[in-house]
DNA sequence: CGGGTTCTGGACAGGTCAGTTCAGAACCGG
DNA sequence: CCGGTTCTGAACTGACCTGTCCAGAACCCG
């Protein structure tokens, strides 16, 4: 019928969402979009609609991403204070070993453009939500064996998730790793 | 000598800080800034250095206000477990109070640039690091009366510290209330 | 009131921004 | 190999960006 694309736009997003990763959505121009995909700017305009769609196909990607990994995590048999653990403690790791500490690319655009973009902030909410209530239900697991004490199961994920938050703000801007493991030992050993 | 300033100075920066609160660094404007604080571009850039250190200005001064708010509500007498809940839903009630949702500017600043920025990182860093030292100071207080059970407290400050990244994180997209207060539950209760 | 200094408004400069346009190249089916 | 369609590179547009500059106004002190 015609000439194909020269590109996988699917793989283009993914690249689009690593440039947005590291400089937030203000910071980065179209030109870092066209160097970071290898795209021309026809190309990317006649792909995508404008910066701002692009935007928001990286962080729908993103979400599903880490939607999948995040429930492969916690869906492990095992120890419940262990699942969370280790869950936590990966999190801890992957910043650390990050030379950028890109952090949390939903938070970030939560906090970037939370109060002043309807859609991000509704894709972030529903990110948001989804591991709390994986992680509600694995707790409920460890309540109904009696591993965990009772309690607001759903007031307990929270508090994990916020405790998740906290690693990605934080190790932000902390290059040691006790900031760190000590929101995950206190986080483990109060549930 | 000669002409005095029409506009303080110290007001000014005081000013830009609501305007970079709102907006964030990049997404903020000379032309904002100028609106924001009252002053002609010329005043602004004769005052200050640049975009960039009127940034790091009210970025330090926020940090200056909010450690003495912080201080004053941490070291209140009364039961911990009281003092730290109030801590927290003072931060919960502020965020839903805020129609932009702004959230802490020193965490926001950590997100938006905290790998791009080593100044940035620091002031930021030097903030956690004093609130989590207060908490600490605290929580080790309600251990030495027994009304806290034992553990590392600095560990336990810095998941209190997370709770507050938290409430400041999911408050700039979540509407509810219950979203946040869950956080402050189950952190009380786990404390 | 006058000399010296500082402040202020507005115009300006050069660069970068997001997004458009279009001519020609590349491809496909027939 | 050709007609029709789509893609691509590069130039372009107009707006906005940060930061500078300067002429004149405002002020203080003697």
């Amino acid at each position: 019928m015609a000439r194909p694309k020269e590109f996988d736009p699917e793989h283009a997003v993914d690249a689009a969402m690593d440039v947005f990763w590291v400089g937030g959505y203000a910071a980065t121009s179209t030109n870092d979009l066209c160097e970071g995909t290898g795209l021309a700017r026809s190309s990317l305009y006649n792909t995508y609609k404008s910066k701002r769609d692009l935007y928001e196909q990286a962080l729908r990607r993103y979400g599903e991403r880490t939607r999948t990994e995040q429930a492969e995590l916690l869906e492990r048999h095992g120890p419940v204070r262990e699942v969370i653990r280790d869950f936590l403690l990966r999190a801890v790791d992957a910043q650390l070993a990050d030379p950028a500490r890109r952090g949390c690319l939903a938070l970030n655009a939560a906090v970037e453009l939370g109060d002043a973009d309807p859609a991000v902030a509704e894709l972030t909410r529903d990110d948001f939500d989804t591991i709390v209530a994986t992680m509600q239900a694995l707790i409920e697991r460890g309540q109904a064996t009696g591993e965990l004490g009772p309690g607001d199961a759903r007031a307990k994920a929270r508090l994990v998730h916020a405790a998740l938050t906290g690693i990605h703000v934080v190790g932000r801007v902390a290059e040691d790793r006790t900031r760190l493991t000590h929101i995950v030992d206190a986080m483990v050993d109060s549930l």
